[in-house]
DNA sequence: TGTCATCCGTTATAGACAGCATGTC
DNA sequence: CTATAACGGATGACA
């Protein structure tokens, strides 16, 4: 099918044909006639094939015929790229809006919108509120819809579609998914046709390398000596024929160090007009101070790492220059695999098995599908190689018996789950879509999770779940019928676990307050992903349980968790006390990018527990604001009256207040010129913080 | 007695969604 | 195929 066939506006085909797409791929071609049906679609494609494309069609085909769709997406980086990739068609007068955790659009925008990208999440937390707001929806397009079979995330994405079928059942489906073991269950449960392929665009080649020889699944093989890396050879020779390479470890410590031996590989080979390039890149890195000072050193030789613990900046910064075709191999943890599209002409799983907490297992056949099909580049790479690193015969025939020849897993429900139901049936409840276990049921009945293993199994854990919820009071039960309280309704709209919120009550119940103690407990929640306190660590935070007066003991909560909701709150402790990043990494080897998820997640659990607790008129309620503040920005308390200032955050607001413009108000007084004097503020800074200083005291009255 | 090499036991191990109201250095 | 690599303390050789 051309471009030309495609049936969406003609500005549109021009985009496409702009971008060098003159024709569909064939099963993108099948699947686009399938969602012109008006059926429900489930697409099951590699990754790497045109997927992204599909839901387009989908959107634009509902745009077209006056609906309004949402794009589903399971990461933040992922809603944001579709977001940019969608607002291409504005020209069409298609509104597009992005609504995800952190930059909420409200949401009188998004019912202007056109297409709403959106993460699972966000979707299920706008129906919880507003179950209306589905039936204005033609369209929902469910991009990774394999991640139904995560055990944490899988079944809000399962209940989010659930919900939208439920209460519209004229909405179209399409599901995107990598290939999968089971699609045609995914689309017996949507009652949807089905496109499954194993088209490439770029040849792919699997291959496994032993140290010694690499065998594809052609039956080439090639003798490629290892060195003190092992793929140092691989990477030589990838690099010296024009292609860039993606390697996958399984630890963070490992992708930091392996690009540092790679690095000298490289050094010899890259040409010296490009090292200059290399060393603007890598004095970019420096700037950004601590784990960028660790990139740079890397980045002049043309290798990086990239794992969660790198702010959001630095992966951006060595994404796009391997993008660009400056860097040549990036080391990189599992966050690349499912991220963001970003391809390279080989691929290295240099290590398939992953420390699970009890043993090194190795990892399922999907995710290493989904690593090594990002190998071939398009546009730039004639074909892709993606190769397994085994260290022995044993290892070998396991990956080709494992991973190259076997098909990938099925997938599974995993909505039966003690924490998935109490949190979605307390939605179900909150929102008045379900009041017994009748309407529960039914609901569920509409489940993946119903259709592959029947409803009935879920129903002893639902009533117990009910149980729970009614003894503590989320809910309130009479004749078989249930209420949402006031309690249960909140904590299903700030999206809270139930028993998150029954630690917060070990707090309302007492009469003490401490900030240290509110940020143990919120971290012990189900709901807060603590740091890992080491052995050695431990001795060291007893300090703080000796200073401070906690809400629980050591003898109620599992000594691990309950160590790693101390340095979690010590952590967090540091970072108000206006701790830098790099004294952070050095006083608990916590990264920036940890730090600052823990941060958010931190502000959003202690607004939830200020929120509640005027259910229960607690005393120290007020408290909580400061504490969030403070949290919010890593400042301590005096800085509070200055960073309401637009443009003013920890640094800027600590300068300020050395020279005694203690509040808004005095910055308000204060001429540009005077702010400009200080170390740090340029003339444009300072007119922008005195002129919004003088806004927000001019606000104020 | 001090320094360095080696051995051996110990230790740590990937990732990332959500509320609300607006903007870091 | 039951991890494993890096780290840190202890020990011992040697000057």
């Amino acid at each position: 099918m051309l471009v030309d066939e495609l049936d969406v506006p003609e500005e549109v085909r021009e985009i496409l044909r702009s971008e060098g797409i003159e024709e569909l791929y064939p099963p993108q071609a099948e699947a686009v006639e399938a969602i012109s049906s008006g059926r429900n679609v489930v697409v099951s494609i590699p990754t790497a094939s045109g997927k992204s494309l599909v839901g387009y069609f989908g959107v634009l085909r509902a745009f077209s015929r006056g609906m309004r769709s949402i794009y589903i997406v399971p990461l933040r980086a992922l809603a944001m790229e579709k977001y940019e990739e969608l607002s291409r068609f504005g020209c069409i007068g298609m509104k597009v809006a992005l609504a995800i955790g952190d930059y909420d659009v409200p949401p009188d925008h998004l019912r202007g919108a056109d297409v709403i990208v959106a993460t699972c999440e966000k979707v299920d937390a706008i129906t919880r509120v507003d179950p209306g707001f589905i039936s204005g929806i033609g369209v929902v397009v469910a991009d990774e819809i394999h991640l139904i079979t995560s055990p944490d995330r899988g079944p809000t994405l399962e209940m989010v579609l659930s919900k939208i079928r439920w209460l519209n059942p004229e909405a179209q489906i399409i599901g995107l998914s990598a290939t999968i073991g089971n699609p045609e269950e995914v689309a017996e449960w949507l009652n949807a046709s089905l496109v499954v392929s194993d088209f490439r665009p770029i040849p792919l080649h699997l291959g496994v390398y032993d140290g010694i020889t690499l065998q594809l699944d052609d039956g080439r093989a090639m003798r490629v000596p290892r060195d003190r890396t092992v793929v140092g050879n691989l990477v030589r020779t990838t690099v010296e024929e024009g292609g860039q390479v993606l390697i996958f470890v399984s630890q963070r410590r490992h992708a930091e160090s392996l690009s540092l031996t790679i690095g000298r590989v490289l050094e010899r080979i890259i040409p010296e007009e490009e090292r200059e390039a290399l060393r603007e890149f890598a004095a970019e890195l420096e700037r950004m101070g601590g784990l960028g000072k660790d990139l740079a050193k890397r980045a002049e030789r043309g290798a990086c790492f990239h794992h969660a613990g790198l702010t959001n900046e630095m992966r951006k910064t060595v994404e796009n220059a391997f993008r660009r075709g400056l860097l040549k191999v990036i080391v990189a943890t599992p966050t690349l695999a499912a991220g963001i599209n970003l391809p390279a002409r080989v691929v290295i799983l240099k290590s398939f098995r992953r420390f699970d907490g009890w043993s090194n297992q190795p990892i399922p056949a999907w995710e290493v599908k989904q690593m090594l099909g990002r190998a071939g580049r398009p546009g730039y790479d004639p074909y892709g190689i993606g190769v397994i690193v085994a260290e022995n015969g044993h290892w070998a025939e396991f990956a080709w018996e494992n991973y190259i020849f076997s098909d990938v897993e099925p997938i599974e429900s995993h909505l039966s789950s003690p924490h998935a139901l109490r949190v979605h049936a307390l939605s179900l409840i909150a929102s008045r879509l379900a009041w017994d276990m009748k309407t529960l049921l039914r609901i569920f009945s509409g489940t993946f999770f119903a259709h592959t293993v029947g409803v009935d199994a879920m129903r002893d854990v639902l009533e117990e779940v009910l149980n729970f919820l009614a003894d503590n009071g989320f809910v309130s039960e009479r004749g078989g019928k249930y209420h949402p309280t006031p309690l249960g309704e909140r904590t299903s709209h700030l999206y809270l676990d139930p028993l998150t919120v029954m630690y917060f009550r070990r707090a309302y119940e007492s009469d003490h307050y401490s900030d240290f103690a509110v940020l143990h407990l919120v971290s012990l929640t189900p709901d807060m992903l603590p740091f890992r306190a080491g052995r050695r660590e431990i001795e060291t935070l007893y300090t703080y349980i000796a200073a401070e007066r906690l809400y629980y003991s050591t003898y109620e909560v599992e000594e691990d968790a309950y160590f790693n909701a101390v340095k979690t709150a010590a952590v967090l402790s540091a970072w108000m006390d206006e701790r830098s990043q790099d004294e952070i990494k050095d006083m608990f080897s916590v990264y920036p990018g940890d730090l600052h998820g823990r941060v958010q997640t931190a502000e959003w659990l202690i607004y939830g527990m200020e929120s509640i607790a005027g259910l229960f008129g607690w005393r120290h309620a007020g408290r909580l604001r400061d504490l969030r503040l403070r949290v919010r920005h890593g400042v301590r308390e005096d800085l509070l009256p200055l960073i309401a200032i637009p443009g003013v955050g920890r640094v800027r607001a600590r300068v300020l207040h050395n020279h005694g413009y203690t509040d808004a108000a005095r910055v308000a007084e204060a001429t540009p010129e005077e702010i400009a004097r200080l170390p740090g503020m340029g003339p444009k800074v300072a007119k922008s913080i005195v002129e919004g200083a003088r806004k927000l005291v001019g606000r104020r009255g």
